[in-house]
DNA sequence: GAGATTTCTTGACAAGTGTCAAACAAAGTC
DNA sequence: GACTTTGTTTGACACTTGTCAAGAAATCTC
């Protein structure tokens, strides 16, 4: 996956060097990735990335022009993962309590597995607020996901012979708000939170949708 | 007003004492939480923090034992602010739209008026899931804002002659998920927003209820 | 192989951070 | 008055930060 759209490249190099560069890019962001996860964004120093990785904090501007472009691009190589995980579920549902067993698992899964990820998440739209490098790239993944809500809530209602009472940017603020709601909780108290997320979306989710 | 709780406890009958110490606190408080609100929890140093007041730095450590000290007396003094937000539209109104309209009044008007602090709050409340010292106090705010969110519906429900179809966590966690959608959304598109949080709720607040 | 180019390491820099302590001023007490 | 307590200023400290540049090492080209 080397499809991330850089803002600054114009290195010289040959042109079979390029790919060289973006893997590098890569392994740096994934690196990158995971420190902020565990630190947060106010916490992470390009030194920190760089001693939880197999490089110097040299080669971290080597790479990259500045903190921001590194965090840009981690953020944009994040989005790339993510926006996309309920796609089979909806694809291969064919009843809706099918589509909803199969996205609240996959929900309550990644809320467990990838826990540092969604943290930093949460963490980067606050930010966005305050640094305005930041808002383009946050407000690109927000779209992709609620486009990923809404292609749930689109398919759960065809299967049950409904439509959707809600717009997209509504049924997106409204789960995100459980989601966000259980990611912050889970910190606190990680065993009860997979459960409860459960509940109040298979409580939320019929309300969305009319005949 | 100053009942932040703290160490203290006896009157002191004069205006010297802990009641000046506290004053000051408050003013230290005050002065802080405007600059937080403007630069978000990560930037804002208490260099900063002390420029944008009367004082001078050193007074700061004079009141508050560190940093983490003073942002957490800011968040709980802040608490004492907000969270009583409707009570007054609650107890005042007489049918469910004048529930609903003096609600959503109150709401966008706090989202335009006061957009820093709600701002700082989604900050504060993310590095929160980082920095645990934090969590006490962001904790206590959520449970205060889920209450008052309660609140409101419970009325709302009693004045449509209804009940809440969801529990207090789920209709705070759905309500806060479209403000803070709104609050991300007014810096890049003020305009907008208010009145699409406003068609949203409307469109959501019905949901949650049934006879 | 030699030379050129790319990649990486290392050390330094200026600026900013939280913290603290000693000097200073003000106010209260006898 | 002198003395103590309380409040404030100032400057320093140890440390971290992002950034950069000079040079070493690795890689490629011929």
């Amino acid at each position: 996956m080397i499809a991330v759209a850089s803002a600054a490249e114009e290195r010289p190099a040959r042109v079979s060097g390029i790919d060289k560069i973006e893997r590098r890019r890569v392994a740096l962001a994934e690196s990158a990735l995971k420190t902020l996860g565990e630190l947060g964004y106010a916490r992470t120093s390009l030194r920190e990335i760089a001693n939880n990785s197999e490089f110097t904090h040299g080669v971290v501007h080597y790479y990259f022009r500045d903190k921001i472009d590194l965090i840009s691009y981690c953020v944009r190589y994040y989005k790339t993962k993510c926006a996309r995980r309920y796609d089979e579920v909806v694809e291969t549902a064919t009843s809706a309590d099918e589509l909803a067993t199969g996205f609240l698992g996959k929900m309550t899964q990644t809320l467990v597995e990838e826990t540092p990820m969604h943290k930093l998440w949460y963490d980067l739209r606050a930010q966005s607020m305050f640094e305005e490098q930041l808002r383009p790239d946050v407000e690109a993944i927000d779209q992709l996901l609620e486009e990923m809500i809404w292609r749930i809530l689109s398919r759960y209602a065809d299967l049950t012979g409904t439509t959707p009472t809600v717009d997209a940017p509504t049924a997106y603020a409204l789960i995100d708000g459980l989601f966000e709601q259980a990611v912050v909780g889970y910190a606190a108290n990680p065993e009860k939170v997979p459960d409860l997320l459960t509940g109040r979306l298979l409580q939320v989710l019929p309300k969305l949708v009319a005949p």
